[in-house]
RNA sequence: GGAGGGAUGACAGAGCGGACGAAUGUACCGGUCUUGAAAACCGGCGUGGGCUUGCCCACCGUGGGUUCAAAUCCCACUCCCUCCGCCA
């Protein structure tokens, strides 16, 4: 949620800087306003409340003065008060309502470091890594047999079966299986390993409440891209993000403690609603995957270098995995609802001859801490929101996309990368295997 | 799922419908004392909101209700604890 107050105080600044990702400043308009309503209701029903308390006051005085006419004739003044009060009280719940509602669907103002733009073809490409950069070798040409799409790898090799996720879960829900199983269990590991000495390593539930996934800003805007349960009240979660973000919601958090830095993997969830038919095949676009995530509640001051070691994390294993990628500095037209600042991370997977992103390094300034209220406590004793950050590292159906591709071999094998021994032993060289 | 008990500030724990935003203790912060520390003593010590910055309002699990007045009474829900049942 953006913050009222500075909206109150600089509302052309919120409305240019919002104008970049195409919020207008009608809408915006329309907020002042009912923020001004709001408070001038707000204040008719607090002057009638205290009067109300000071009569009853009296009314307490009488009784034990005994004075019967007196109480009856106050309690009646008060009466009537009450009656006043109850109609205010309800415009104010009506008012509130709607300005929380409209609240609720601004998006986060644009980091002034995002660039320009409307929309991904904007976003602006930083840099590219690959194996050999460092030596001075070119940007790779990829041999035919990294030509072929992982689907018909995993199909060949018996590690993918799209057409039996297909039958128990319909489309885009896919099953692995046998070495191509163990890969993604394999990634997982590989990657908490790396994270679990700086991040605490957390487990958190795959499914949250609707004051849960309000928190990450996932509601109420992008609600038809959720998985609902609804007998039960429960969503299923986009990412982990969402219950890290509320592992702390509501508290006040000691500044000694900051920053709070966690990691987990879960599987997410994502309906996508507004991409049916696009990217339908293998594993470009599934509704469930597996993903690593880092995340840190931070102070203002430490959230520049948070933002930085979880980028520079999730590099350092696409590094290790040998995975060409590159990063994207994402326009303010492109960025997600609660983000200021956003860096995807794109790995190319040869196979498909295309750019798959793989992470999404965020910062939320306090957009999503004001809506969790988490806050934390300054060594002067006062109360400020803590920064939240976090990004994935990585999400594995992408990867093990561009993996199988980029290390398919010329007799059909898949040759993983030695980082991955630990986790694959004898399978770290993918044959097809009949069971 | 059944039966009972509970939910109050950082924690523990009081609280008869009327001066209760809430006793008391611990913790914490400041001060006195001390060479220093501890102890003792004194003082401070919740969060949010509104505006005339001094006041006002809200908050005692959540949401309703009764009342002139609710932490306190009533209803519903959620969560926790104990016992029973079921279960990986």
């Amino acid at each position: 949620m953006i913050d009222l107050v500075q909206l109150r105080r600089e509302p052309d600044f919120v409305k240019a800087a919002l104008a970049r990702r195409g919020v207008s400043s009608s809408e915006i308009d329309a907020i002042i306003a009912l923020d001004v309503e709001h408070r001038r209701v707000l204040q008719d029903a607090e002057a009638l409340r205290a009067q109300i308390k000071e009569l009853s006051r009296q009314v307490g005085e009488a009784r034990k003065d005994r004075d019967v006419a007196r109480a009856e004739l106050v309690a009646e003044q008060s009466r009537t008060l009450g009656d006043e009060e109850r109609g205010a009280s309800q415009t104010l719940d009506v008012l509130a309502r709607e300005l929380r509602d409209k609240l609720l669907m601004v998006p986060n103002l644009p980091s002034p470091e995002a660039p320009d733009g409307v929309d991904e073809n904007d976003n602006v490409e930083l840099r590219r890594w690959w194996v050999g950069m460092d030596q001075g070798e070119p940007f790779p040409t990829f041999a035919e047999h990294q030509r072929v799409a992982h689907w018909d790898i995993g199909a060949e090799l018996g590690i993918l079966d799209m057409e039996t996720g297909v039958k128990i879960a319909g489309s885009m829900f896919p099953l692995y299986r046998g070495a191509g199983s163990r890969l993604l269990r394999s990634l997982g590991s590989f990657a908490l390993n790396a994270h679990v000495g700086d991040y605490e390593e957390i487990r958190p539930p795959s499914f949250a409440l609707t004051e849960t996934m309000m928190s990450t800003g996932h509601l109420p805007k992008s609600a038809d891209d959720m998985y609902a349960i609804e007998r039960d009240d429960l969503w299923a979660i986009p990412t982990s993000e969402v219950p890290l973000t509320s592992m702390h919601r509501g508290e006040i958090l000691d500044e000694a403690r900051l920053p709070i830095r966690l990691t987990a993997q879960t599987a997410c969830f994502r309906r996508e609603a507004g991409a049916a038919g696009r990217d339908t095949r293998g594993l470009l676009r599934v509704h469930e995957f597996d993903k690593v995530e880092l995340f840190a509640y931070c102070t203002p001051d430490q959230a520049i270098d948070a933002h930085a070691d979880i980028l520079a994390r999730a590099e350092s294993l696409l590094q290790a995995l040998g995975l060409t990628y590159r990063l994207l500095d994402l326009c303010a037209g492109d960025l997600g609802t609660s983000s200021a600042r956003t860096i995807d991370l794109e790995v190319f997977s040869p196979g498909v001859d295309r750019w798959l992103e793989v992470s999404s390094v965020s910062w939320f300034r306090d957009f999503q801490a004001r809506r969790a209220n988490v806050r934390y406590r300054t060594s002067d004793g006062t109360t400020a929101l803590v920064h939240t950050v976090n990004g994935s590292a990585l999400a594995w159906a992408r990867i093990w996309a561009a993996l199988v591709e980029t290390y398919h071999q010329p007799d059909g094998s898949v040759k993983l990368p030695d980082v991955l021994a630990p986790y694959m032993g004898d399978a770290l060289t993918i044959t097809r295997k009949v069971w």
